[in-house]
DNA sequence: CAACCGCTTTGACTTAAGTCAAAACCCTGG
DNA sequence: CCAGGGTTTTGACTTAAGTCAAAGCGGTTG
């Protein structure tokens, strides 16, 4: 990790008004947020934090992108979120004073701010608007886990990959032909399986006619079977 | 459900002020909320509410336990939350208006106090202290499901009911014999499997010599074995 | 007290998904 | 342009856990 300081204070101050975090809060509060930011740099594969260190504060991506994950004994990865530009994170453990419950590495090399917990926590005290804002965004993460519980264990992997393609090709509205924004290998440790599971359901599906599949490029040739097989319950 | 109109206003704010997320409030401000409060009863398997219906309000559990839970097309159930005496639940879609993300039914029979959405909404406008309660209180709702994540997909069932023994045995300081809790049936839907799995499992651990189980009555003989079993991960 | 209903257990079987190992496939960098 | 490293795919096999059906076990209630 590299501590960078090219921002200026308005820079920073420019970058945080386009966060939903800060959304509504004022110029003169801004500036305090500004202050206690430390920028920081990571390269692709680096740790942010590990599980079970104590938190120290949360981060808000400036570029690039984080994933926060679980790993088991025997060293399979459970990936929680991906957090990418205008995201924050790891914000329990500034409110509880209780360790990372989960570990963070950068997926791609990434420029972050640190918020240190102390600092925060103050301003959080003097700014009810930004309580709120930040209670919005508690509950956008609750909802987002309580849909990757009921995905993981109510629904099998087809199911979620059907999703999960389904959810990209509505985000690029390139509809027919979509990018995979990861690496297989990490696009099976997202949806809670592993390579080797996950290829085989992609042969399978191009067995079907479903899809077209040459490394990252996915083509949906049947939509409607797509959605069929995501339908095993969806949103 | 019943509406029930047997608690004053003090008595109402006397309870008020025992629940921890209404901890350090001021008086004027509990009778406030204790205006706005609506208690109802439930029967045991009564619902509360269903995923998808839009979110009215939240709740405070007075007597009873409600499951908060979520359904796999083919009616497969799993509980993401028991909520007991003081708790809180249902409180995301009250920040963000959208509906229920899962469903809640008494597993017992049940008075609750409900909090309807704008009301609340408001005197939160208004309460920074409570905006940081229900922000701690997020902050746990958050690591508890970040634990379950983790439990359900990167540990097997033996492990997972080793666990939930070991905790109940933790709180019930009577060590060695704990009484469960919840139904067999129920406790499948806690952990993520079905009642024949589990049932298999206890008769496992049985032969290992590991449990004494009769009904709800569970002896536990081995407490290193069981602490290993569990130690496929725990927290 | 017996009939009945719901929960729990057991058995036999199926299946989704994981493991282990080897081959194929890309790249990227010398 | 080729070598070598990581990633992805394929194959053969194992295994945890689910399904379906039947039996067992209370325990409530008329």
């Amino acid at each position: 990790m590299t501590d960078t300081w090219q921002n200026t204070p308005s820079e920073l101050a420019a970058f945080l008004r386009q966060t939903i975090l800060f959304d509504g809060v004022t110029a003169a509060q801004l500036v305090e947020l500004a202050a206690i930011a430390i920028p920081q740099s990571y390269i692709k594969e680096e740790s942010l934090f590990h599980r079970g260190e104590s938190g120290r504060g949360f981060f808000i991506v400036q570029s690039g992108r984080i994933k926060v994950f679980k790993l088991s004994k025997d060293g399979r990865e459970q990936i929680l979120h991906i957090f990418g530009e205008f995201d924050h994170f790891a914000e329990v453990p500034v409110l509880d004073g209780k360790p990372y419950p989960a570990s963070a590495t950068a997926i791609e090399a990434a420029t972050v701010l640190f918020f240190p917990r102390q600092p925060f926590l103050k301003l959080l005290q003097q700014q009810p608007d930004l309580a709120i804002n930040l209670l919005k965004s508690f509950a956008r993460h609750l909802r987002h886990f309580s849909n990757l519980v009921d995905n993981l264990t109510l629904r099998e992997v087809p199911a979620r990959l059907a999703s999960y393609l389904l959810h990209l090709s509505q985000q690029t509205n390139s509809a027919e032909t979509i990018t995979l924004d990861l690496s297989k290998g990490q696009l099976a440790a997202r949806l809670g399986t592993i390579p080797e599971t996950l290829s085989r359901i992609f042969a399978k599906l191009k067995r079907q006619g479903i899809l077209n599949v040459q490394g990252m490029q996915i083509q949906i040739l049947d939509l409607e079977g797509l959605r069929e097989l995501a339908d095993q319950y969806n949103e």
